[in-house]
DNA sequence: CGGTATCCATAGGGATACTG
DNA sequence: CAGTATCCCTATGGATACCG
């Protein structure tokens, strides 16, 4: 948050997108929440999370495993199955998350307390 | 990203929206950057961010000043100015901007490096 | 179960013009 | 300069139905 000319500006820019570009959606953390809780099958994670349709998860599903951060199973049998689990790497994820909660619990304070 | 019954995952996630509402849109953190590296009025926020119309900085602007991101000063005078600052407030969002920025960089190397 | 396909409504964003 | 207002268009998302 120093002063930095526009070059900077925009240098320093560009992982802070992309990084909100990985997990600033509106379903993504709360699919990846509910998978690493242990909801392991599509209506499972469907069901868990209100509001959220077929459509919507089958295409972040799809996203989320391409930025590596679930993993999707197909198990042959009868019926078959499909498994999501969340990668090991989706655990470097954790100390963001972490602030991200951290800030959002002192300025929903922050809201309340002062509404000037 | 231990295991949690499915209500803690819902608290756990209300905080990590809340912030993403504040942080996660497109702009959000673009204006911040440009308003802290010294930008102060409409016309050269927006001329230093590509693509950002002047509907969008508009509306951008009022909500930042609602979350207590910004402060809008009107300074009379010919012609009157307008002065957009970034609040103290702001700069608690320092270690939240950092992670992000952290873990995009890694993630970009990870990306590039294994494409598989 | 694990999705895809389709239809449709709505919101958000670009371009442009205009006000104070 | 500092925005608002308008028009218009596309992308996203809900609802529903359907396939393997």
């Amino acid at each position: 948050m120093e002063k930095k000319d526009h070059k900077d500006c925009l240098a320093a820019l560009v992982p802070v997108r992309d990084t909100l570009d990985v997990i600033g959606g509106k379903w993504r953390i709360l699919i990846l929440i509910s998978i690493s809780s242990g909801n392991k099958n599509f209506r499972k994670i469907e069901r868990s999370i209100p509001k959220l349709s077929t459509k919507v998860l089958s295409s972040e599903l799809k996203i989320m495993e391409q930025d590596h951060l679930i993993t999707r199973t197909v198990i042959n049998g009868f019926p078959v199955r499909t498994e999501y689990t969340a990668t090991e790497y989706s655990k470097t994820l954790k100390n963001v998350i972490a602030e991200l909660h951290d800030w959002g619990i002192n300025h929903r304070k922050k809201v309340f307390e002062c509404s000037e």
